[in-house]
DNA sequence: GCACTATATAAGTTCGCGCTTATATTGAAC
DNA sequence: GTTCAATATAAGCGCGAACTTATATAGTGC
């Protein structure tokens, strides 16, 4: 866990793991698609790839002389654990500074209803 | 945002705002809390407090001499906010694998987990 | 005023991350 | 085999974050 938000603190992981949850592409995509935005050689890319598949971030398989990375779940989920401790006291919070908003309360329930189906037994 | 994941990327800062997730308090407590777990003098621990600050993570108020700290939101929103993008592809992954946390047993057979065949409809 | 407590800021050092260039590896085509 | 393409790894460097110690600030009580 400790590593995740690491990992996630690199605004270059962040944007090549947006792209792979686009789809799925190749090393040489994403470099191209990264140095569109980032100046940074291909090793760099390569290296935040490496960071990326150690911690299961991104999965690679080799598809002829190429690498195709995938979107892996990795810590993905421990991050939201830790997130969840808060979820309760900082959605307080915005309701709390949501006085000048001068929503409903209501309206939360409608939030709710963006969770993935989840079926009660 | 940029900045949210670098805040969340210390260990002394998560283990902080665990802290004030729980209650509010004053600099000396968490100060006190955070030296029984990690080797910090005051000031290290007060430096973080002041990035904590800074990036709304956290608010204080004087009370006399003492600043109670309390929880803020910050950017959480913000880091909620990318990782929405990744909940849908993330949690597909996670179904693949169908391991992991082994979240219930819903009864339902609409769903074979079993199985690496990933059907989406 | 002075002394003491609580906390923050200043100034300086160290260490690891993110980069670079150079090179190794692997695969396909010839 | 040789050569080219795609990608990864090696080695080294610079810079900023996270510490440190020292000091400043602010509040309370005498």
């Amino acid at each position: 866990m400790t590593r995740a938000f690491d990992i996630l603190g690199s605004p270059v992981r962040r944007r090549i793991l947006e792209l792979l949850a686009e789809r799925s592409r190749t090393s040489g995509e994403i470099v191209e698609a990264i140095q569109r935005e980032f100046d940074i050689s291909q090793p760099g890319v390569s290296q935040h790839l490496s960071v990326l598949r150690e911690s299961g971030f991104a999965t690679s398989r080799a598809e002829g002389p190429r690498r195709v990375y995938e979107l892996g779940a990795g810590p993905f989920g421990e991050v939201e654990a830790w997130l969840d401790r808060f979820r309760g006291a900082w959605s307080q919070r915005l309701d709390a500074l949501a006085t000048e908003v001068a929503r409903g309360k209501r309206e939360r329930r409608l939030q709710r209803s963006k969770e993935p189906v989840r079926r009660r037994a």
